[in-house]
DNA sequence: CGTACTTTTGAATCGCATCAAATCTGGTGG
DNA sequence: CCACCAGATTTGATGCGATTCAAAAGTACG
């Protein structure tokens, strides 16, 4: 396995120490592909490397509901710590993913000082962006979710959309609709630059 | 200090080690007071012991969006590794909490295997939780909400709710009015059961 | 007893969701 | 190269439900 390559794609992996390399399996995922169901136990850990991967329940009516859209990193942390998964992993996109095996995951925590705290950085790295998402999700006003989505997402003020739009509506809490709508109502009244995927606040010349 | 008290309250704290023990303050804190400023040098961990901390921003027309609410273990967690505060902490009533230094604390992290290992497990319960909440805020009807909050919150599908019902409409991201009227609508047509501040999901008798 | 806060109900308004449909886009295969 | 298809993007019309503003009643606490 070519870790340089990884690393560069993922900088997060630099800190896996050199007895969790030995036993990591690359592999490549298809579109709609399964890595996990809920109940399932957790013997492992996965990284998404390339394509999309997404965390999702299904309410009483079976609508999907996605807790967590990946298309680099680490997903379900949380999990490590239980018995079972919570939820269901599939691939929206293919691409691949790395496999730890959970066990030498959690062995490799305890051993290595680097590891454990890059591991601790990214836990809380998380819990930052996760409330800032919740912050987001309690607005409730379109614009105001971009806004701060701008704000907090983006440098400057500006972003450069990596996803659809659909897409990102559905991590606004929003209908797709009312997103296009509402983007073009902020750009109209001067709010937004929007270029493509690049997405501005434009400024006011005072 | 009387830690065996406080274990008891807390049993996070029990895995605390004791060289972080010896330099661990417990302070009183009155309601409206504020634990730290956005902003300001992350020099301290804190933890709710009795009272209520909330984490606290406010947006661009100064209403106050509340990120976390704690009635007990620590807060802002996701600050140690951070230089500065990402947002305020006001006691929303009278208390007490736990004060460490954040040298020491991060260091006892380095030095001790079981209070390292507690921290990572509360640092995932708590990106555990962040995403039920994310996945809550993105229903868009309040009964929804509601009936997530008892699947997700409830054993058995019924809560003991330890806060009033204005604060519990603004942790689902509800005007206290919606609340209070959905809450009737599920009582009246037989959806929940409502005595007090115990709310169950009614069984249908098949 | 009085004050502050929560709980409750009412009425009007606004914005988002929903349903529908047309256009545009990228990718596949003939 | 073109036909075709799936999905994304865009626009329109409608209805519902949450917010908002307002006010009254209940409750805890000093």
């Amino acid at each position: 396995m070519d870790w340089q390559a990884l690393i560069e794609s993922q900088p997060a992996l630099a800190s896996i120490p050199p007895a969790l390399r030995l036993v990591t399996e690359h592999r490549k995922i298809k579109a709609g592909e399964t890595l996990f169901r809920i109940g399932d136990r957790v013997q492992s850990m996965f990284c998404v490397i390339t394509g999309e991967v997404r965390l999702i329940r299904h309410d009483q009516h079976g609508a999907q509901i996605v807790l967590q859209r990946s298309r680099g990193g680490f997903i379900a942390e949380a999990s490590l710590g239980s018995k079972a998964y919570h939820c269901d992993a599939v691939a929206a996109e293919a691409g691949s993913v790395l496999r730890f095996p959970a066990r030498k995951f959690r062995a490799s925590l305890d051993e290595d000082a680097l590891f454990r705290d890059a591991w601790i950085s990214h836990l809380a790295s998380e819990v930052r962006k996760l409330r800032a998402q919740c912050e987001r999700l309690s607005l409730n006003s379109a614009a105001e979710r971009i806004i701060h989505y701008m704000e907090s997402e983006g440098k400057v003020g500006a972003i450069n959309l990596n996803q659809s739009r659909k897409a990102w509506a559905a991590e606004l809490g929003l209908t797709h609709e009312t997103l296009y709508r509402t983007l073009r109502r902020l750009q109209d009244d001067g709010t937004l630059d929007i270029d493509g995927a690049r997405i501005a606040i434009a400024h006011t010349v005072s």
